[in-house]
Formats: structure tokens, C-alpha cells, sequence
DNA sequence: AATGAATGAGGATTCATTCAT
DNA sequence: TATGAATGAATCCTCATTCAT
């Protein structure tokens, strides 16, 4: 079936375009990967740009909508609702490191003005999500005054500076370089137990 | 002089390739913006990436001094070495937000394997210096036994997520889209403010 | 059809390195030439060394089988198979000029390694087809005891000293510099004869 | 002085042109191997084509004036005079091979309308010198009625097909692909003994 | 629905040459 | 006399895309 097709070309479209960036990549390449044809790229995605997009808009908006739920959710306590938060960080970006090396590009890259835009908005979306969540917890004094946006920088930046490099996690780790790190659960423990020991102590009174 | 000139088109290929990333940027790009002729881009620097191998090879190497320089210091306290570093950081990535964007897409770019390595080395050099200072600290009992590495990319990490676009920080700190945020002082010391307190919050006893 | 297209390709292509020379004939050149895009040239070919050595590769081995079928024959006297050799490679020049001229230029210029390396290989192996023919006939004491390399070399040098110019042949045979003298049947017989009787006399006994 | 400098120059030229073509030399790579400033190569020469012509001009003249001597010389027998011009072009070729490997390309190639008019016409000039011995010889009965031109085109097609490779000398003379064989004494002896000998067979009656 | 053929635009780079000093 | 700096033109090739089938 097309559907098929279609996902299985935007899986390897995500490995180059996280390997190489988008204009590193050419329909060439992509074409290669995922052994179809050349003009079919362009068939079925309409251009380089199209597939981009489409890669994009679907995958953003699942981690967009999780945190939109978490953040509205009324049984959870707002230390529940950061930690989950955390973890959904890094279980999104460990599992689809490549996927979000290549949103983490697009995000550094204007080029693109109109993807530019709007990763910028779904994550300012996210941040306001977070600063609610936090500024609730400070107004019942479970809190410090933090500065939220900030907070959630540290979350994302930090899961993010671990996906630049591999071989930096492996280094991490003291395995060699051919070694997986982002499957191994111990280092996806380890980074978790990170962020949240460090985000509590900055956050939790006492 | 042709230093000077040279000097000049440094400059202006910093700010296209951050805008744009590497393989975004074109030669002809680069020499409309540096007001040169396209010939002359290669006659100084030999080619494309030719250029860019100097723009980075330079400047990372300061960054790389500084930190060595502070681990190695003797008179200061781990914690006063801690917040040297923070500062350093952030006042090198604000001061020159387009060379560190540049930075971090070659981070996550693997195509051009020489560049890449040298930058991941570096890297690699810079948190186990970071790491040998929070060990003394750890042995001194300044510091909680943490995650050194992970402390690190925190650090990194946070200040890189900062620089990844001027319209969230412009959210933040609640200024239209126009605002130079990173030249702000203000938000710079914000910044500041929020790593040292949260990595001290992480680190310190008591 | 494709082929007809390529085939016409390469035909042009023939005539312009042939007075011309590989370097000193541009794509743009061929291109024009065979009336097709100049992105056409490297769809088919892959590049301008690409179409050189399919052109190459394909018309050399028609000759190297000829000769080495010559060489095996059973049923034919050694001064025949010379005889038979003197005029394929008389008629092959002639009939084919812009190819042997394009072959005699790539093998003086050492600066494409692997073509020029091919030439030579194939054209030691006729050398040594040739040879072994000579010294069977010397065995029959059919033969003096000549040189047989260099009686090879005086053949083919021969040919293509002819081949060298158009201009040069018309002196010899009284017409002026517009006439085709490759295509002129009774110069390719005065050729052949000329040759056939200076090997004959410094061959054959008595 | 500056001659010695520009002899210099002439010399390295010589090498690069006969290796490479015209075409395939730059000016670049012409003033790296003199070692030589780039601007300087037209200053001395004018061009890169000046450069070439005053390579061909000066050494070009020398052969011819030396067999227009021969052929009006009153004292040789006319088998005396083409054992001489056998001697001439082999030694001549053997002791300048990449100014011959140059010439024979320049002659197979027309780009260059007025350098190739001016070898063709010397080579004209050669052959009819040629021609009027070997008339003369079949005058007295001395030769056979033999195509005069075309026993030069031997004379000449042999000792060129020699100077096409090193390597196919080397194979003829059982030595490795490092050996010059253009210097050894007894291979120029080995050609110019088959050339006379061919020649004599074929020219001289009983 | 799918694809081989075709192409205009643009990619980086090298060219021979000139110029100011 | 000699040369580093500079450049317009041309090099080969790859690009994303379109089209006829």
C-alpha cells in the first residue's frame, strides 16, 4: 500500500536529513535510501521541501499535545507533572534522536523561514505549557520563585546537548564509538535521575 | 591590508553561515554579503569549507584556553572555578551568538567528518576538564557526588538553547521580534543568575 | 530511443576530441555539437571522463579481438596473418580517424592514469600477439631474424603518422587541403602497399 | 640573468606540456614546477600559448636546418643521407622525448590553428627534402622506385611510436616500469639498427 | 500510479590574465 | 624588474523539478 511506502521513506528521510541537515541532503540521496524512485520523491511528496513539512508537522505536534495534557491534567501534582514532563523529554528525543537532531537544525537555521516560524511557536506553545505549570506550584508555595522559561531551557537543552554527539555519550559512558548509546536504558535512567535531581533541588522548598 | 579583508569576510560569512548553516550558504552568498568577488573567496581561503575550517579552528581554540587556564588555576575555590565557567559561557555564546549557532549545527552535522570530529573533540575536552574540577570538588566534600559530565552538558546545554532562536528569548523577556536580546545585559545576568543557581542548588552541600 | 541518442553522443563527441584534444574540449563544446543539454551529457555519461572512456573501451576491444583471432588462426601462413594485420590496421585508421587520433593523443598524456594505463595494456597485448606470430615464422625459417616488437611499432607508426594530418596526405597525393584523403580508396591502397612491401623485403628470406 | 631563468622555465615547460598536453597545463602548475612567481610566467612570455610557441619555434628550426643540410650536402651518397636523417630523428627524439611527445600532439590537434599550421608545414618542408634524396637515389638506380613520402612517414611513425611510452619500451626491453629507457645507449642503437635495415631491404636494389 | 528522460538554474572551483605597486 | 592581489570568464558537475508515457 502507498501509506507504507510513504513511512517507510520518511524513516530514512529522517536519518539523512538528522546525518546531513536539509540542504546537505539531496532527493538523490533520499531517493538511494529508501530505494525508490527519483521522480517518485517528488510524486508523492510534491518536493524536498513538502516531505520536509510533512516529516515535521506530524511528529511535533504529538510531543506538542502530550504536554498541552499534562499541563491541564487535575489529579497530578505540579512536581508529578515537571517530572513527567522530564521524562518525556528524554524518551522522545533518546528514542527518535534522529528526528529531533534534525528539528534541532531547523531550529539554529532561518533559512526556511516558514518551518523556522513555526517550530518557534509550537515551542513557545511548550514554554508557556511548562511556566503555568511552574508559576501554579510557586503560587502554592511548593516552589521557589524560579524563572520559569529558563527551567525549561535547562530541561531541553540539556536532553538536547546529549543528542548532538554519539561519541560524546559514549564517552560518558566509556564505551567505544560503534556502541548505541541512546538504546542502552541504564544511560536513558541515568539521564533522567539528572535533570530531576537537578531541577528539584533548584525548585522544591526545602 | 589583506588581513583586514580578510577579517571582513570572516565576519560576514559567521553571520550567513548561522543564519543559514553551511551547505545553505553558497559562495556567491558569501562574497555579495562580504562586498568581494566570488574568485577572491577562494584565493584567500582556498575554498568553501576552507574558510569555515579557519573561522572555527581560531576561535574554538580560545574557548578551549580559557577553561584549561581555570581548571588548572590554584587559587580558586571549585565553586568560584564552577561559576568562571558559567560566566564564561554565556558571555561567549551572547557576545557571539552567530559563531556558536554555526558551532552547534556542526555539532550535529556529520557530513563533513574532519570538522565534525574536531569540534566533538574539543568538546570532549573542555567536560573532562569541567569534570576533573567537580571531582576535586567531590573529594574535598565541597560538592554532592553528581553527575559531572551531565553537569556539563547542563550548563552547555542551556546557554545553547538560549542562542537556538532571538524571538523565544524575546518571549521571555517580553519584547517584539525586532529586540536584540543577546546584546541585553540584563538578560545576560538573568541568564547567568539561573545557571549558578541552579548548578549550585545540584552541587553544593548544605 | 535512448541508444540512438547516446550513439549520436558519442560520434560527435569522437570528432571534437580528435581535433581537439580530452582537455581541450569543453561539455558546452560537446553538448552544442550534438544538439543535446548540457545536463544530458552527464545523465547519460556520468561525467566528461565518463563518456571518454565509454567510447574508449567499447571500439579498442573490436581491434584487440581481431588481431588476437588473427594470432590463433590455424588454417593461415604467418606472412598472411601479417598481411592481414597491415590491413586492419590501415583500413581501421582510415575508416575511423577522429577515434585513432583521439587514442594516439591519450596515449602520448600520462594525465588521466587509469585510461592511459589501459591503452598501453592493450596495446602491449597486440604487441605480443604480434610477436608471437613473428617468431613462429622465424622458427619456420620463414622469417629473418628481426626485431619483432619494433616491426609492430613500424606498422602501427607508420598508420598513424599518416593519421596525424589531413593536410600532409593531400601534399602527397596532389590535392588541395579541402580533399578527404582517409576516404580516398586508392591512397589506402598505396598505404597498404607501401607497407606490405617494406615488411615483406625486411622479412621475408630471399 | 634573466636568460638562464627563462632556459629554466623552457625546460620545466617542456616537461609538464609533453606529460600533460596543452591544454592540461596550467599556468599554475607551470610556474610551481619552475618555481617561479605565477604573474611572472606572463610577464616573460606574454601568454601561456607565447610561452609554448617560442618552446616550438626555437627547437623546431634546429632539425629542419639540419636536414635541409644533409639533403643539399654534395659529398654523401643518398644511402649515406637517410642512414643520417635515421640517426638524426632517433637521436633527436631519444634525447628530447617531451619535446617530441609535445610536438606529436600539438600535430594531432588543430585547436591551435597557427602553432599546428606551422609544425604541418615544417613537417611539408622535411618530407620534401626527404623526397628529393630518395629521387635522386632511384635516378642513379641506386634505390628501387619506392614511395618516397611515405617511407619518410615510416622513418619518422617509427621512432614516434617508440617515444609514446615509457612502459612499452620497457616491456620490449625486459625492464621494470622505473627504468628511462630513452638514455639507454643500447636500445637507441637496437631502434636505429631495425629502422636502417628496414629502409636499406626496402630501398636498395639487390 | 509510477518512472525514465530531460533540463534550466545554480553549485564550487580553476582558469589565464591584468593591475598596482 | 618583479610580484602579490584581484578578477571576469569559463570550467565540470549536481541540483530539484517537470514531463511524456
Amino acid at each position: 500500500m502507498a501509506t507504507d511506502k510513504k513511512q517507510h521513506i520518511i524513516e530514512k528521510a529522517i536519518e539523512l536529513f538528522s546525518e546531513k541537515g536539509f540542504e546537505g541532503t539531496s532527493i538523490r540521496d533520499l531517493a538511494n535510501k529508501a530505494e525508490v524512485n527519483i521522480a517518485m520523491m517528488n510524486y508523492y511528496f510534491g518536493s524536498k521541501e513538502g516531505l520536509f513539512q510533512q516529516i515535521v508537522e506530524t511528529r511535533m505536534a504529538t510531543t506538542r499535545d502530550k504536554i498541552e495534557e499534562i499541563a491541564i491534567n487535575k489529579t497530578l501534582s505540579e512536581i508529578e507533572k515537571v517530572d513527567l514532563i522530564i521524562e518525556l523529554y528524554v524518551e522522545g528525543f533518546l528514542s527518535q534522536p534522529g528526528f529531533h537532531k534534525m528539528i534541532q537544525q531547523e531550529m539554529l537555521v532561518t533559512k526556511r523561514e516558514d518551518m523556522h516560524e513555526k517550530l518557534i511557536n509550537t515551542f513557545i506553545q511548550n514554554t508557556n505549557n511548562f511556566n503555568s505549570i511552574i508559576e501554579k506550584g510557586i503560587r502554592k508555595k511548593a516552589f521557589k520563585k524560579v524563572d520559569a522559561p529558563l527551567v525549561f531551557a535547562t530541561i531541553v537543552g540539556t536532553a538536547n546537548q546529549v543528542l548532538k554527539s554519539k561519541k560524546i555519550c559514549n564517552v560518558f559512558i566509556g564505551h567505544n564509538k560503534n556502541y548505541e548509546p541512546y538504546k542502552d536504558t541504564s544511560f536513558k535512567e541515568r539521564l533522567i535521575t539528572h535533570i530531576k535531581q537537578l531541577i528539584h533541588a533548584h525548585l522544591l522548598n526545602k
